[in-house]
This record gives structure tokens, C-alpha cells and sequence, in this order.
DNA sequence: ATAATAGTGTCTTTTAGACAATATCAC
DNA sequence: GTGATATTGTCTAAAAGACACTATTAT
């Protein structure tokens, strides 16, 4: 018998943890940031990496700090949103876990993935992440979280936080073509971004890095919003 | 000192409950289901509905159960989805709680509440929940669910969700500046609702209940998504 | 000059929104 | 008939999407 059960039992508790989105372009493709589990369950297999909520800690400090640990990455540098909640009783089968999944986007990194954890982490293109399968539920969490992400850049301007600090039209559309994962008509693209105010502002200079004629190069705007919205 | 802390601790765990954010639209403005808490903390003060969630209960069952205590509604009579989660290590004074936000829609009822609990539950428009304040973080999930709510009946059906099985278009519009509290023309409403395929059925009878001309019924169509969708 | 990419302009179709006109009931 | 609400139609402006054309670099 355990100690100190005397009055009332107050609510059942579980393990709280947040698990991540983490989602970047490379080389034209969209990937997500997976770990190999290098314990039981599933273990050998992928996950989203993630991790218990401290008793100091809100949910959102919680993936901060997670991401911090998996990419080296801060705060000010990628866009965090809590996604949904995960929670059915046997998702977990070591104990109940309940499971706030919140949604990155961060600009492509230099190197694959500098985990100072000891679980292998990497960057998978997001078709193989889903082909393969992820450990407990996060197939599913995944699964929102690219609904998410590409409903989101239609009428927000999130986009940008996938570029650089600089970035061209050019750029910026290719962002939309490996999220949408289809081509998109460069020159009305053109003309739909100039004409939200907002999404993205002139730095005054360009650059040839695509080839061909040089491209003006624009930071991200000071709007949140698109008006009129990209579509789908 | 407590027993049974040999090897590892394991992490810290929460109480987890769920709240639920419950509109309905009363004499053509928008209500949201509140209750008047009995006991500390909080004591007096308004706030949502909600309760723990049980050790055997995924957390949209917790939901359903709650719904179903404060308003007798069963899931098929409403719709449900969850909102957010919000866990703030100090958001209960008395112990840490995570709590899954769910936000339900429902038609008008025939009574204002038959709270099976001792709780008094009452329907409140929603501007005199937001002016009056409510307890805990309950404010800010209210807003969260009224913005949820005012942004998905644009480009989903889910307006139908807050009218009796047959409907009018002119019903259906109601829904719409209520929850969005501004006026709509009537003319171009009926011609966006028949266009969006799959919105709405006919039923093949007419009412007179709102005087003048009688209008046609119909029911909510198979479709989920409204194309194009309606602008707030 | 040629290849490659950036950026502008033009045209057609679709949609939004304002509002006129007509239809069908109760009284 | 009048009053009320429903439903259809018409017009204009905005936007989407297809695509021709011009601009500026490297080679």
C-alpha cells in the first residue's frame, strides 16, 4: 500500500510529453526531422522527436526546448505552433502519455541534424517518412501536420520562414512547389505576391545565383496575412 | 518519503481534463454554454464546462462524456473537434493541469440547460461571456473556439451544424451573421449556398414560419467543404 | 548570339458584391 | 389590395489562370 491515501484520490495523472513537426526544404523537398529510437517500443524504428513536459515548464517552453536540443536552433528562428493533442489511453503502451504535437518551420540548416542527443537524428523527404511508417501514432501526428502546413501558407505568409533571411520570388515559389508538390506559374505567382502588401519587402539588391537574369532579393514583409490568399 | 522510488523515477505527470466550448445561436445571437462554479477556486465565477479525463478514456471520449452531462446532447446531435491545449504550470492554483479544449456546435435546444450536475449551467451571448470575463484561462480558450468557429463555417459546411434537421436558407443565413455578427445580403447568401454543390439538399416542402413568402427546406448536403467558400 | 531565368502585360473566365425585379404567402 | 419574406436576375469590379512578350545576366 502506498502512502498517503487518506483523504480524497484527486484525478488520475499521466505523463504529459510534446512531440514535433519539424519541417524544412531541401534540395526542393520537403523533409521532416525523424530519430531512430534507440530504445523499446518500436524500438529501430522512426519517430518525431519529442519528449516529457517538465513540472516547470509550459507546453510551448517545452518544445522550444526540445527543438533546441534536436536542430540548435532558438526560438526567434523558426516558426513554432502547437498542432493538436494526442491522447488515446493505449498510444503509449509503457504508460499513458498524453501528447501535445506542435508544428516547426525552420529554413534549410547547414549540416543534416545536430542532435547532442544520442538517438541518430535526420532529415527524411516527407513522401518517405509517411511510406515508411512512424512508431506509435506519429503517422498520424505527421499527417496533420503537413495538412497544416499547406493549408497554412495559402492565407498566411509563413512561407517565408522556409527561406533565408533573403530570399527571391524564385525562392519563395519554390517553397510552395515542394510543399504543394506541384508547379506553380512563375509569372502570376510573381504578380500575386507584389500584390499583398506585406508579404515580402525590397532589400534593394540582387543576386545570380539562379542563373539568368539577376532576381531582386526581399525579406519576409510585415504582414501575418495574405489578402488576396494563394490557392491551393 | 514515499515508497516504491528505486530506479528510475519515471517522468512527472498531470492531471489532464478537458473543457468544452459549447455554441449554440439563441433569438438570432450566438451563446456559449457557461457554468457558475460552486467550489474554490474560482468560486462564484463563471467558466466553461469540463471535467477530468478518466484513466480509461481516450480524450474525445472525455469530451463526449462531458457534453452529454452538461447538455443531454448525444455525439451524433453535435459536432465536436478539438481546439487547443492549454498547460500552464500555474493555470490551477491547486495542481497542474493540462486541459484539452473541444469545441462543439449544436442547434438550439429546447431548454436553456438540464445540467445534471448541482453546477448551474445557463447560455450566455457570447459578448457578455468575453465583456464579463471568465474563470481560470477559460477567457482565452473562449476566444480561441470563437475564432475557430467564425473561420471554419467560411470554407466547411459546418453552419448546418447549429440548425434543426430542416432549415431554410434564410435560417442558415442567420447562422452566419450571428456567429460573425454582421448583416449578409440575402440575394447573394441564396445564390453562393445553391452553388456550392453538396451544401444543402432540398427537401421538396416549404414552411411559412418567418412570414411573407414561403420558403423552401432543406437539409445539409453530403459535401463537407464549401467551393468556393464563403467570405467573412 | 544563345541559353537561362526574371519580370511585365494581356486576355478570358470566375467570383464577389450591389441591387433591381419578380414570386408567393398572410392579412 | 398591402406587407413581408423568398427567389431570380443583372450589372460591375476584382481576382484567377493561361500565356505572350520583354529584360538582364553568363557563356
Amino acid at each position: 500500500m502506498t502512502s498517503d491515501t487518506s483523504e480524497e484520490a484527486g484525478p488520475a495523472t499521466y505523463a504529459v510529453a510534446v512531440d514535433l513537426v519539424v519541417l524544412t526544404i531541401r534540395e526542393g523537398a520537403l523533409h521532416v526531422l525523424t530519430i531512430r529510437r534507440g530504445v523499446p517500443p518500436h524500438r529501430g524504428e522512426l519517430a518525431l522527436p519529442g519528449g516529457f513536459v517538465l513540472p516547470s515548464e509550459d507546453l510551448v517552453d517545452a518544445a522550444v526546448r526540445e527543438l533546441h536540443e534536436e536542430t540548435g536552433l532558438g526560438a526567434d528562428a523558426v516558426h513554432l505552433e502547437q498542432l493538436a493533442t494526442y491522447g488515446a489511453p493505449d498510444r503509449d503502451p509503457r504508460q499513458r502519455v498524453v501528447s501535445v504535437a506542435y508544428l516547426a518551420l525552420a529554413p534549410e540548416l547547414p549540416e543534416p541534424a545536430a542532435g547532442s542527443d544520442a538517438a541518430e537524428a535526420m532529415w527524411l523527404p516527407v513522401g518517405e517518412a509517411v511510406d515508411t511508417g512512424l512508431a506509435f501514432d506519429h503517422g498520424t501526428i505527421l499527417a496533420d501536420g503537413l495538412e497544416r502546413a499547406r493549408s497554412k501558407i495559402e492565407y498566411t505568409t509563413l512561407a517565408t520562414q522556409f527561406c533565408p533571411d533573403e530570399f527571391t520570388i524564385a525562392e519563395l515559389r519554390a517553397v510552395y512547389e515542394a510543399v504543394w508538390g506541384r508547379p506553380i506559374d512563375a509569372r502570376n505567382f510573381h504578380r500575386k505576391v507584389q500584390a499583398s502588401r506585406g508579404y515580402v519587402s525590397a532589400v534593394g539588391r540582387s543576386t545570380t545565383r539562379g542563373g539568368g537574369r539577376p532576381a531582386e532579393l526581399y525579406r519576409a514583409g510585415d504582414s501575418e496575412w495574405i489578402s488576396p490568399p494563394m490557392t491551393r
